[in-house]
DNA sequence: AAGCATACCAACCGCAAGCCG
DNA sequence: CCGGCTTGCGGTTGGTATGCT
């Protein structure tokens, strides 16, 4: 961190929506040179704006591939998880959702995400209290950082087999089953608790390298450039999904990453092993 | 059709931490 | 060691779109 200072032209900022012209300038800058120090930039561009502002831009809308759209209901499923897992750490969720922003999971969470999980939550608060009368209401409510397994236990029981382990049950599902009680019950478990189960040795939830030493997100984002375009230049890096073939004969692989926290799944992705299926790279 | 409520998303703000002279 | 600067992160805000009455 920490470049040369800038010369700093007392110059108003602009604020607001960007105007693709803004969008041009920034992005032909970078392509060609590199933000470098993020200060320079909106200098060396041409822009009105500020450094941070640029930088935001670039990491949050121009940067190449960066997924548009919709979540995906997988996607959707590694955020719950991930949050149970990790909080309000937007980044580090990122680093598991290639070619999403922090930002833009950010604000998937509160608009639509974090009610889903309230809502079923109180539907296992009815249910619970149903079951048990004898609780008492704070010690039913859904702390998600703060609960202890205690409580965990006690809603546990009443919805699973009692000898049936939190990480049997967080960490064993088969893909493209109803996820929610398990991210509930994710939801119960601190980092620590996390951290001392079995299938997670090292204590350190971060992606591994992959066998070309760099990261998910750095392996994707040069892999989309390298690919060669129907067009005869390279890839644009925008991840363009093949869904029954609509993309054409632009040859797009996918990068995706099997169910990561199943069993299998998980092991394949902390070792960053990964195997080529035709146009599809599964990790 | 108009007014209001809600949802969504881009962008800003403030803070913490790292780097450098 | 200290202060200034930059970067990165998470929380929040504000504008626009959409839905409802």
């Amino acid at each position: 961190m920490g470049c040369k200072a800038a010369e700093k032209p007392k110059q108003k900022h602009k604020k607001g929506l960007w105007s693709p012209d803004e969008d041009d300038k920034l992005k032909n800058y970078i392509i060609k040179n590199g933000h470098g120090c993020w200060s320079s930039v909106p200098i060396n561009a041409g822009l009105q704006r500020n450094g941070k502002s640029c930088r935001l831009r670039w990491i949050n809308y121009l940067r190449p591939g960066l997924k548009r759209g919709a979540f995906s209901l997988e996607e959707e499923d590694t955020i719950l998880t991930l949050h149970a897992m990790f909080g309000n750490k937007w980044s580090q969720i990122a680093q598991h959702l290639s070619g999403r922003t922090d930002n833009e999971i950010k604000n998937h969470w509160h608009s639509y995400l974090k009610k889903r999980v309230s809502k079923v939550a109180e539907n296992y608060e009815g249910h619970t209290k149903s079951v048990n009368t004898e609780s008492s209401p704070s010690s039913m409510k859904l702390t998600p950082r703060n609960s202890s397994l205690d409580s965990f236990e006690h809603i546990e029981g009443s919805l699973v087999d009692s000898d049936q382990s939190a990480s049997q049950m967080d960490f064993s599902r088969e893909p493209q089953k109803s996820n929610l009680p398990k991210v509930l019950f994710a939801e119960w478990l601190s980092l620590d608790q996390f951290n001392g189960q079995d299938f997670q040795n090292s204590g350190n939830f971060e992606p591994s390298k992959n066998n070309f030493g760099y990261n998910n997100s750095e392996f994707q984002d040069i892999f989309m450039h390298s690919l060669p375009m129907n067009d005869g230049s390279y890839g644009n890096g925008v991840n363009q999904e093949v869904n029954n073939g609509t993309v054409g004969d632009i040859f797009q692989p996918q990068l995706k990453f099997e169910d990561p926290m199943s069993a299998n799944g998980f092991e394949e992705f902390m070792s960053g092993e990964f195997n080529i299926n035709d146009d599809v790279m599964y990790i």
